[in-house]
DNA sequence: GTCTATAAATTGATAGAC
DNA sequence: GTCTATCAATTTATAGAC
């Protein structure tokens, strides 16, 4: 929101749109439960954005913007694959403990890809990963990182490993934590140093490149 | 469905809301639509089912005892560590080529955990951690493995890499792969031997112990 | 068991007063 | 801009004939 006179009730009911969309999907929303988190009338929802369709639009707008960042532009930054990558995870688990829910509404709506919006806005995120790609085939001509790597199969194994405790958490929490909120909470904390160790021991030549770096 | 009398309709209907539930979620699916698929009148639904409720949960109870299978009573077995986890990555990638649209459909509807019901079917589904975690647990004290692992969190990061590729699929399709079909399917089918790979590198004191086993 | 017809409830959307 | 009242469409569920 960027401009100081617009109007509150917009506002208002865009933030009410984000949670209930994100918690419960599109198909589950309802109209009257997003007027009533805003605190105003249900008229004023079709008032401000026409329709429940457009209102999705705006919350699934939100909800590329916040999670396709310019994160991947610290990939293009000089620093070496170690650095990058312990920086991504760090930043991406950050964003993930702050917006919980977002990874499992965005893959919910776009399995069930009805429509093309929904891969017009993640084309048109700004997602880039040659950055990355580059940064590792630099790194594998060093002598930093091993020869064997692929670069796309990397980085889906940082983004499984960061993402997958989060939005499988209602499930890992039963069958694995039992269940115990604070158990899971310390396993998500820990994160971070764990996906970091395994990757860059997964990749280095020499583990102590990195440790020593 | 295990009785050879048990009526046709019956199991037609249920294969019908498999696929649309499934694919479509509990809030987006339609009962006309599944009757549609079975090929059948849509009171025939409540007739066999009652609710559409009923019919979703024989539906869930369906996807967890797929996907929750017995699979995870290899690790019970007298193999290693290395052997037990090489063949429950590839069993497991092999469910998941087999059923694609399932983890998601599960992850969805635990994640707006509206009952209690999805809770009960996942405890009751016979998973137990507890003889991966003594197989692990016993091979550290054995020397093959590294004395700082967590079998939680080993085993957390071996699922994470099968499955996210498998549910991630329409969105890292996308912004990584370019939306090339194949190309994606040729790296989900070298998926088994990488993860693998990855895996037991990151756990085994001495790699050759896996490479020579 | 299977169908047609219809009820009953929900829900997105609009008209119009203020 | 915001509200009340209401429409129109959708959708689950049931009643009853065959």
């Amino acid at each position: 929101m960027q401009e100081k006179d617009k109007n509150n009730t917009e506002w208002r009911i865009l933030e009410a749109a984000k949670k209930v969309f994100v918690l419960k999907g599109k198909d589950g929303a309802r109209m009257q439960e997003i007027a009533d988190t805003a605190g105003i009338n249900k008229s004023l929802l079709h008032y401000y954005y026409r329709s429940k369709e457009k209102l999705f639009h705006a919350v699934f707008r939100f909800a590329i913007s916040v999670s396709a960042p310019k994160m991947f532009e610290i990939f293009s930054s000089g620093a070496n694959s170690f650095n990058a990558i312990e920086v991504f995870i760090s930043e991406y688990m950050d964003l993930l403990k702050k917006h919980p829910f977002i990874p499992m509404f965005i893959l919910g709506e776009v399995s069930k890809k009805e429509t093309h919006f929904v891969i017009d806005v993640i084309k048109n995120s700004g997602v880039n990963v040659d950055g990355f790609c580059r940064l590792i085939e630099h790194d594998i001509e060093n002598g930093l990182l091993r020869k064997n790597i692929n670069p796309k199969e990397l980085l889906v194994n940082i983004i499984s490993l960061c993402v997958f405790p989060v939005i499988g958490r209602p499930l890992l929490g039963v069958i694995i934590f039992d269940n115990d909120t604070a158990k899971y909470d310390a396993f998500l904390n820990d994160r971070k140093r764990q996906v970091t160790d395994l990757i860059i021991h997964s990749i280095a030549t020499n583990y102590s490149n990195y440790q020593n770096k």
